[in-house]
DNA sequence: ATTATTCATAATGTATTCTTTATAAATACA
DNA sequence: TGTATTTATAAAGAATACATTATGAATAAT
C-alpha cells in the first residue's frame, strides 16, 4: 500500500478536482448524464455532442470518454460518424413505424418470460420501481414520468434475462421514453385516468410475475401496450403528424 | 493539395509499412478479421484477445484498434471487462436455451418484414448470396457454408430493415454461426439431405420475397427454423448435451 | 454581385507516453 | 511443506501530443 514511493513524479501531475471519484465513476457519470439526457429529449435527436466540453464536465481526457460514446453507440443511444463526431441517435418516422411494428412482439415475449425467470430480489426492485412510478406520477415532472417508467420495464427485461432478446429491447425502451417524452404532456383528463390505468397495469404485472403465470402476463404486454399505443396516437395523429419529431440541429457553439 | 509544405516533421514518422492501406481500411481489416474468426469458432468463445498482436499484425495503435474492440462488442462479438481485457464472447447452455427461445420468433419477423420492404437490389445479393451458399455446400469447407449462410441471412435482415428488430437478429446470427460451426460437421447422408432441402428452402424464401408474400414468408421462416432446429438438435442431443460448448480458456501466450 | 478557390481554424482521429492495476513468482514465516 | 505476504512485471487504462480532415471565411476572378 505505502511501497508506491516513486519519487520521479515529474510528469505534469494534473489537476485532480474531483479526486474523491475514481475514473471509473467519472466514467459512468458521463454515460448516465447523457443517458438521462437523451431519454428526457434534453439532448435533442441528431444534436451533435461536444467532446471538449464532457471532457471539462467530467474531469475526464478524450480517451475515456470516447469509449463511452462508443459503448452508448453500441446501446443505440448514440450515432458515430466517421470525422464527423457523434451526436444523438435519429427519430424519424421511419424509426416511429418500426417502433409501432416491434414493440408489441418484444414487449409480450419479455413480460412472458419475466414471469417464469423472475428471481425474488429483482420482483423486490420491480416493485420499488413501481413505487418511483406512482410518485412520478404524482409530481409534475414529465421526465420523472419517463424515466421511473423506463426503470420498470428494464427491470422485466432482466427477469427475461434472454442475451438474444435484450438488445432490441433495450433499444426499444430508449425510443419509448423519448416518444412518450414528446407527447406525454398531460394536458386532458382522459390523459391522467389513461395513466392511472397504466400504473394500475403495472401492479397487474407485478403480480403476474409474482404467481409465475407466463400467460397472463402476456395477456398484460398486449393490454399495457394497446393502452401505450393509445396514448401515443392521441397525440401523434391530430397534432404532431408532420412534424419531424426530432428536428433543430443544435449547432453546437464553435 | 501540394500546399501542405510542413518543414518541422521532426516527430518520429513510423515505418507506414502497408501505406496503400488507409487507417480507416485497416480498422475495417481488422475488425473483419475478428468477425470471421469468431463465427467461424477459429476463436473460441472466452479466448483472450491480445491487444498488442492485433496491432502489429494490422499496423494500427493501440487507440483505433480499441475502438474496434469497443464497437465489436457492442455488436456482441466480444465482452470487455474492466482492466482484464477483451475476450470473444461466451457461449453457455444458457445461451444456447435462450436461442432456441428467441430465434423462431425474431426470424419469422425478419423474413415477413423482408418480403414487405425488399428492394430490388437486395433480392439481387440475396440471390448472390445464394449461390454461394450453394457453392459451399459443394465445397467440403465447414466455415464456408456457416459463413455463406449467415450473409443470406444478414441481407433478410436488411431488407427488414426495422432498426428495433435488428440489434437482437444480428446477436442471433453470431451464434447461429457458432452453433453450425461446433455442430454441423455432415458426417451422415441424412445430414447433407437437410443440408440440401435447406438450400431448397433459401431458393423458396427468395420466391416469396420476390412475390411480396408476407404470409408465405412467415411460414418459410418457421420451417426453415425448424430443419436447422433438428440439425442442432440431432447432434446436441447425443454427443454434446454435457460438453460445455466454448471451454479451452485459450490463455495467449505471454 | 455571385461563385469558386484557397487558406485558416477547429474538431476529429491516431500515436505515444505515462499511470494504474492485476497477476504471478519468489521468499519468508509458520 | 504449505501458506501468506511482498515484489516484480506485463498488460490495461488514461492523458497528452501529434496528424489529418472538414468546414467556414475571405479573397479573387468572372
Amino acid at each position: 500500500m505505502s511501497g508506491k514511493t516513486n519519487i520521479d513524479n515529474i510528469g505534469g501531475r494534473r489537476a485532480t478536482t474531483s479526486d474523491h471519484l475514481t475514473t471509473g465513476n467519472r466514467k459512468a457519470a458521463v454515460s448516465s448524464h447523457l443517458k438521462t439526457r437523451i431519454l428526457t429529449m434534453e439532448l435533442k435527436p441528431g444534436a451533435d455532442l461536444d467532446e471538449a466540453a464532457l471532457c471539462e464536465a467530467f474531469d475526464l481526457s478524450r480517451t475515456p470518454l470516447r469509449e463511452v460514446i462508443r459503448d452508448l453507440a453500441g446501446e443505440g443511444y448514440i450515432d458515430v460518424a466517421s470525422s464527423r463526431g457523434a451526436r444523438v441517435s435519429e427519430m424519424s418516422h421511419r424509426t416511429l413505424r418500426d417502433f409501432f411494428l416491434a414493440a408489441p412482439m418484444i414487449y409480450e415475449a419479455i413480460l412472458q418470460l419475466a414471469a417464469e425467470n423472475a428471481s425474488e430480489e429483482q420482483l423486490a426492485s420491480l416493485s420499488e420501481a413501481q413505487n418511483a412510478c406512482r410518485a412520478a406520477l404524482r409530481s409534475t415532472s414529465v421526465a420523472d414520468r419517463a424515466l421511473s417508467n423506463i426503470r420498470f420495464h428494464e427491470i422485466t427485461g432482466e427477469m427475461a434475462g434472454n442475451v438474444y432478446l435484450l438488445p432490441s429491447f433495450r433499444r426499444l425502451l430508449i425510443d419509448h421514453a423519448r416518444i412518450g417524452m414528446t407527447f406525454f404532456c398531460p394536458r386532458s383528463p382522459e390523459m391522467l385516468e389513461k395513466m392511472a390505468s397504466a400504473s394500475a397495469q403495472h401492479d397487474a404485472i407485478i403480480a403476474a410475475i409474482r404467481g409465475r403465470d407466463a400467460q397472463e402476463a402476456a395477456i398484460l404486454a398486449r393490454a399495457h401496450w394497446e393502452l401505450t399505443r393509445d396514448q401515443i396516437e392521441q397525440y401523434v395523429l391530430p397534432s404532431a403528424l408532420g412534424m419531424p419529431l426530432g428536428e433543430i440541429p443544435t449547432k453546437r457553439t464553435a
